[in-house]
DNA sequence: GTCTATAATAGGATAGAC
DNA sequence: GTCTATCCTATTATAGAC
């Protein structure tokens, strides 16, 4: 059953990602962890015996199943390149709720917690690149060229995240997921 | 005398802007504020009366003087827009120091304390994205296209710093570096 | 597995002497 | 303008009953 979004521990994370994406890793308190899960102090402590470093673990792991079946599993299926990269934009515009959003990832990267988790951000960003590259090259690119674009994708959605954020407007955000495909695929 | 990085109270800006970029706003404790500056708890709230939060606030400003001087001005300055480009990507390039060190703008987009220096953000975003796209327009793009690269070049320039934090590898900031000429001035 | 209660500490902020 | 000492609160974390 690996792959539902089920289970209590998964709709814990689930919440527990809100909270983070929210507050950052520093910011996120005890008290709104549990408030946001409805668990108490002792049950999020039982949950995870690690604390908010467990708890952060448990949401990187989902995250990582989400990025899997959501975003990379329709790149990796048989049929036209175009309509599965375009499957994987419209769940990742549906992730960042049209760029009203933050990104999880890029809190972390940028805030005080980013030694602790520095495995889980370099797998979730190396794999997300890995993924794209391997479309941009079934597309028509070079090895090199599937890697540097799908590099820039990558560099493109989370810049866009920043100043979307920044500018008080989904409006990068949201160019950037219309030239998306036009970046992946060549400009054909 | 304004703009040379004088003044107990400019150096002290700059010490915080460090503790703040590698900490984050709600991770950046008065202890560690209070030893990077080499100013006791107290003398810290003389200088800023409204604890974290005024601190934060002198740091905005240090970063707009900076962005101003360093950054922007080269840009208006008369003479061939590649070189005052050029000018322009070296400062940003040794601000960052060459993707090792954070954004501190991208850090308080992404973590808990958006919404207190939202006003801060927009007019930091949008000062660049306006000079940019001064500079793309007399390079011969229309208005709207100046603006496009523009919002792009800054888009790339934070999410390169993100992935490359991810990645803990300065090479996606690098080439992004190395393509915001063509980016800019259009491909020439 | 969840709760109440409580410990233990770190954090932000202030008072008052010098 | 800086220091020592202190206060208050929020925060993380644990103990032990149910």
């Amino acid at each position: 059953m690996a792959g539902a979004a089920t289970g209590s521990k998964d709709m814990a994370a689930s919440r527990l990602l809100g909270v983070f994406r929210e507050h950052g890793y520093d910011g996120a308190s005890l008290a709104e962890l549990s408030k946001a899960t409805g668990l108490g102090r002792s049950s999020l402590y039982h949950h995870f015996p690690g604390g908010k470093e467990d708890m952060a673990k448990a949401v990187f792991d989902h995250i990582h199943e989400w990025m899997e079946i959501s975003a990379l599993a329709p790149l990796r299926e048989p049929g036209d390149p175009a309509e599965r990269l375009q499957k994987m934009i419209n769940a990742i515009d549906r992730y960042y709720v049209g760029g009203y959003e933050r990104c999880l990832l890029g809190s972390f990267v940028l805030g005080g917690s980013r030694g602790r988790f520095q495995p889980q951000l370099k797998s979730s960003f190396s794999g997300l690149i890995k993924a794209l590259a391997a479309l941009a090259v079934e597309a028509g690119a070079s090895q090199e060229q599937g890697f540097e674009r799908a590099e820039e994708a990558v560099v493109q959605i989370q810049g866009s995240l920043v100043v979307s954020g920044g500018l008080d407007d989904p409006a990068p955000f949201r160019r950037v997921m219309e030239r998306l495909p036009r970046l992946i695929l060549g400009r054909s």
